[in-house]
DNA sequence: GTCCATTTGTTCGTATGTATT
DNA sequence: TAATACATACGAACAAATGGA
């Protein structure tokens, strides 16, 4: 069911068939098998010329995997397109050799209409809801919460997350990888309650009690197929977390567990 | 003086032509003009397709700049090697068309033995000092300190840095362009000084008149030819700056302005 | 400001090479 | 080995944008 391109378009020809394929590509109308160029040709009504600049497009994109002389197939969701920072921190504190642990402070599933509506669902949908104390070598590091459309996730009321990855789960219990998605980072003041659990050190000079470190906000929206599915919120102990770049590759960022104070 | 492809040579003759014109590139030879397509099939004796293809090739590696209808001329150096976040936050804040300004708090020369020791150099060695407070849109966004060897940046010290940045400065001045280094982002507490500096809002229900939103420490340390010349730290107002990352993309981090408090 | 020559971008057609299954 | 599919390469024509006359 292709979408014949339009001359009265615009776009190129060449940029309206990459648009129908990769529409296609996200519908799983290729999951079994791509079609070949000259097929696409047909299809298409177009040259193999035009079928191949749509194609060099989609492959720079990372959505195929072509190679001479084999059938081109659909890239698979690569597991790296939704790590971001939070994944490169749990990492790099694994590879340090690191004992990573969770405490569950509460999984069930529960209406939010405010958390609903950023997933672009009605405001009584039930979401499963995940909180977590994240420790790192058995002292508080963060405060994570995530909240995922109980229809998809609702397998995850059942799993014991004090070691197991949220991703690991919903990949072995519903089925689903997340396929996009954005991140963001600022810095914000610990409230009390995240003082509290995450045992942040109190400044001795304030009488109100406030606590001497500050905290990296971190939030997510997991993407499946352009839906996002999972909405997340993680607050770390800025004195046990960075990130770092490395200005040689540029856009190339880690993120990982340290010790004190930068000052 | 172009090299002609070979057919014999197992190189793709595309890749051949692509090579050729690196090599006159780096040699200068087209600093003036760089010749079109057509007048490339002449001297290499193969079809426009074919020039095309390796031409595709150098822009992609941005070794060109091409339009249609204008001459394709040869790509500046790019200064992109040593940008991080810093300069990802300005020139994203230059892009959405807010103004840029600094107050220079300090710029003088000085001995200072622990950045000196962090720089690789002795502790009496002289520094160059820059004290910025920086404005978007009149509003204080950070408050950035950058120590640099004065044997190198002594020229800096006549320089007006209300609205240049450091980095063309150091170019215009001094010749010298980083070659690397790297970045290290945390989150902090802010001082009664920065405080003050940044403006920042203070909590009402705090007696002690602490700050109710948190700062971005970013440390700094610039190389050129794998010897440190830069050391740097700025402080960022947490509520006016995040960090953002698209998980399909990954390892691409940008940083830009924002309002509020993410929470 | 308009027109025109130049230059790159797009699109067609065709043929052959080469790696994989 | 043979079939298949992508990669490379040639030729030709028109479209669209630019920049200068």
């Amino acid at each position: 069911m292709p979408t014949r391109p339009d001359r009265r378009d615009p776009l190129p020809l060449w940029a309206q068939v990459q648009r129908d394929i990769t529409a296609r590509i996200q519908r799983g109308e290729f999951d079994d098998v791509f079609p070949g160029e000259l097929h696409l040709v047909e299809e298409y009504a177009v040259s193999r010329h035009t079928v191949r600049e749509a194609l060099r497009a989609l492959r720079a994109d990372g959505l195929l995997d072509a190679g001479r002389g084999r059938p081109t197939r659909v890239a698979p969701a690569p597991i790296t397109a939704t790590q971001g920072v939070l994944y490169s921190l749990f990492s790099a504190a694994e590879d340090a050799g690191h004992t990573q642990r969770s405490i569950v402070l509460a999984l069930d599933a529960r209406a939010d209409g405010v958390i609903a509506r950023r997933l672009g669902l009605e405001e009584s949908t039930p979401l499963v809801h995940l909180e977590r104390l994240r420790l790192l070598d058995d002292a508080p590091l963060a405060l994570d919460r995530v909240w995922l459309p109980a229809r998809i996730a609702a397998p995850l009321l059942e799993a014991d997350f004090t070691r197991t990855s949220l991703y690991a789960e919903l990949d072995a219990r519903c089925g689903v990888r997340l396929t996009g998605g954005h991140e963001q980072v600022r810095a914000v003041i610990a409230r009390e309650r995240e003082q509290r659990l995450l045992e942040l050190p109190v400044d001795p000079a304030d009488p109100a009690g406030r606590a001497s470190v500050a905290l990296l906000h971190l939030e997510r929206v997991g993407e499946l197929r352009g839906q996002p599915i999972e909405w997340r919120q993680t607050v770390i102990r800025g004195d046990r977390f960075a990130l770092d770049t490395d200005l040689s590759s540029p856009d190339r960022i880690t993120a990982r567990p340290v010790g004190g104070s930068p000052r």
